[in-house]
RNA sequence: GUGGGAGUAGCUCAGCUGGAUAGAGCACCAGGUUGUGGUCCUGGGGGCCGCGGGUUCGAAUCCCGUCUCUCACCCCA
């Protein structure tokens, strides 16, 4: 029989990786709560029609797209935030604002995968929805940093580069651009800081022919800090610098203003976007963005609910995995195992195995060996599975019912009752006794 | 979808310009060691050399195709 490989752009999670990914989970859902975020799920597919309808037909080469046995366009998920919207909208009136919700969604993207970027990956997303205050934007940007800081990502390691569309769309419409023609301006943005500066000009004459236009366009690309971006903007746009301006002192009462900075290029990309939006590089600027969110008023809407404002971020598992590699910062939930229960004699095998199902009732995690082996085997795969203690019973439990308790780490070995030892299985190597 | 690089043991790789039963380290299994593990020593299992075709007396090695991985482009919700 032939032997069948992974399908492309996907990982095999072995219990080393599945270690790392639980810690890396379980980082996010604690961030998460003490965030004052509740966790929420959704189907792993859903209508085709809820992503095509969010974001236009091209959408579809670039999911995983199915038609199940009654004919229905089906899609798995490439991202959760269209099921969220679904489920919001299904229970807007009953549901207390703001809506604080996280999930940590398996998501399929039809792309080829490079360098960062699977068919199937996990993303932290959080959003707060019913609230169009900046502090609720603060809040977003404040819990994915929250994490990041909470697994040794300092300020020098990462930023969070913030900026607003509303701000721009309204200074781009005071410069004579017209509605139409912001999203082309947006991509150009884009691609600014991705693009040598001539490849970058000629770019910029090919999309925006007006000379006139185009300079004034360019000059405001020029502008690399908030300071300069207050002083400069139009009296059109001083609504929504003075937004950007109190979101940035927000982040500075929070206590993470320092992991924060003012990038005119985010711009994200089609997304739904309509106010403020930020992405999260690695200083280096080595790697693809580890975060990207921002405010989305429009999305309920468009998926036919009210017009209900919202904001939020998606992380992604891989190339943060990559960065906490880097810097070494990577850890792993695994779960030592606490006894290793050993049979010194023959005789006492069934007791072995009694004694470990009586160490796991007492919700201790045991482990004994199928095979009958000599003791110094035994030991061995004690060490070789981690365990904190190993538990030999021999001839002193055949004589006096006791058994020998020995710390793996360091050698030492007491030797005490069964039957006390059953009883405070974690006290025989406690202080004082 | 477009282009560059790479495919030899579970992993990391060696195998020079074609030459005999394809190797090393790590990992795994067993023994040395029937009441004391990690170190050490010895042995063992494991390979259609990605796949298909071609050149040749002879191909892991050269040529063509194909698949997969990887990096970049497109895109990036």
């Amino acid at each position: 029989m032939e032997k069948i490989a992974p399908v492309r752009g996907t990982r095999d999670f072995y219990p080393e990786q599945m270690a790392v990914r639980n810690w890396i989970m379980d980082g996010w859902r604690a961030v998460s709560r003490r965030n004052g975020f509740e966790e929420y799920d959704a189907p792993i597919f859903e209508y085709l029609q809820l992503y095509t309808q969010k974001s236009g037909e091209e959408i579809v080469s670039q999911l995983f797209a199915m038609q199940d046995r009654g004919g229905r366009d089906l899609a798995i998920r490439p991202e959760i935030t269209p099921s969220l919207a679904r489920m919001i909208n299904q229970q807007i009136h009953s549901l207390p604002r703001p809506v604080k919700w996280f999930s940590v969604p398996r998501l399929c993207r039809a792309e080829r995968p490079q360098k960062g970027r699977l068919r199937e990956f996990f993303q932290w997303n959080i959003d707060i929805i019913g609230d169009d205050s900046p502090l609720a934007d603060a809040e977003s940007i404040f819990t994915a940093i929250d994490y990041l800081r909470s697994v040794g990502l300092t300020s020098r390691d990462v930023v969070a580069k913030i900026s607003s569309r509303s701000m721009l769309a309204a200074w781009l419409q005071e410069l004579g651009a017209t509605p139409q023609e912001l999203d082309t301006i947006y991509a150009l943005l884009d691609k600014r800081a991705k693009l040598p500066e001539e490849t970058f000009q000629a770019l910029a004459v090919e999309k925006i022919p007006e000379a006139g236009l185009r300079n004034k366009i360019l000059e405001l690309f020029q502008i690399d800090s908030f300071e300069k971006l207050k002083a400069s903007a139009p009296p059109a746009a001083q609504e929504e610098v003075a937004r950007l301006e109190t979101l940035f002192h927000l982040l500075e009462v929070m206590g993470v203003r320092d992991y924060c900075t003012f990038d005119i290029h985010i711009v994200r990309g089609l997304a739904y976007y309509t106010g403020v939006v930020f992405e999260v590089f690695d200083r280096g600027a080595e790697l693809r963005a580890l975060c990207g969110g921002g405010r989305y008023d429009n999305l309920l809407k468009v998926l036919g609910g009210p017009k209900v404002s919202a904001t939020g971020f998606g992380m992604g598992d891989v190339v943060l995995e990559i960065l906490l590699r880097e810097k070494n910062l990577l850890q792993t939930a695994a779960v030592p195992l606490d006894f290793y229960v050993i049979d010194a004699a023959a005789e006492l095998g069934e007791q072995t195995v009694q004694t470990a199902c009586q160490l796991r009732g007492r919700g201790f995690s045991a482990a004994f060996s199928y095979k009958r082996l000599p003791l110094g085997k035994q030991l061995k795969q004690a060490s070789s599975q981690k365990a904190r203690f190993a538990v030999i019973l021999g001839q002193e439990t055949i004589d006096s019912r006791q058994v020998t308790i020995k710390d793996m780490a360091s050698g030492l070995q007491k030797t005490i009752a069964l039957p006390e030892f059953l009883a405070g299985p974690d006290k025989v190597f406690a202080a004082g006794t």
